[in-house]
DNA sequence: TCTTAAATATGATTTTTATCATATTTTTTA
DNA sequence: TAAAAAATATGATAAAAATCATATTTAAGA
């Protein structure tokens, strides 16, 4: 369901919204600690940047962060960006036809579960997921 | 989530249980409909075969089809086989040290619905997914 | 205004996944 | 028992995803 290449790019948002508090850092010390490529990781920010999900400031003392407008956002807009809208919607098995109408076996069997976590990744802002880091009532290891 | 080899794999194993009534069905009988390159799909079925997931016969009239054994498999099994265990029960993040105690950020959101898709891959049986096509409770497209 | 430190842009390489091709084995049937 | 039709085994190629490398642009500070 999700690209590695979503699954960095989440995590270093989340690391951002945890560690930058609106301190500007760079790609090596989100990526080191994270165990993310610094190069790919600077690749993946890009278009997060573009999309503006991510703020960021070229030259000495620059780096990224996150301003509040970011923090508001979700981890599916992050999904989005990286792997494209099609995945997120797709059939498990990637069948064009299945819909509700015609639902392939495995839909109707997964449908509640799949509505669920895409409410989720859609309706919990990276502000709440990182307090709830901060509360101690997540982790981020690794 | 799912690699396109899993998808292909469960929609032939489907496409057998609901097609073949014991009688035997060749790759390209399979692959054609449901819209899987040939070669590919033959290799598929291969370690499907040898963990008893399919059965098969050689030789002319012989071919591919699912027996009482077969059919009681659940389409979890067919990802194991093809996919592996790993993939099934990482974390969404990919995190090793994520688990109950030390949950991701993600995890908490997510875990209820996890759990419930996989309990169904796990509990319905391929048999049990056929006889909702026939019942027209469900179809398979392409 | 020059140097330096950072992001950004672009392209090359590697690895993985998907696909194609071909040779071998098994079974049927003539 | 020979020929043909199927699966099986193995390896080669192609495409996509991940990773690495390098050159360019921007901003800070001396």
């Amino acid at each position: 369901m999700l690209s590695n290449s979503s699954k960095y790019a989440i995590k270093a948002v989340l690391f951002l919204a945890i560690h930058s508090n609106n301190k500007r850092v760079m790609v090596k010390d989100i990526s080191d600690p994270i165990n993310v490529p610094q190069a790919y990781l600077a690749k993946l920010l890009q278009p997060l940047v573009k999309e503006e999900l991510v703020s960021s400031v070229r030259g000495p003392k620059g780096g990224f962060y996150l301003n509040e407008e970011n923090l508001n956002h979700s981890v599916i807009d992050i999904i989005r960006v990286i792997d494209g809208e099609e995945k997120l919607n797709s059939c498990m098995l990637s069948l064009e036809k299945c819909n509700e109408e015609k639902p392939c076996p495995l839909h109707n069997m997964l449908v509640v579960s799949r509505k669920n976590i895409l409410n989720n990744l859609e309706n919990r802002t990276i502000k709440e997921l990182a307090l709830a880091v901060e509360k101690g009532n997540a982790f981020l290891p690794l």
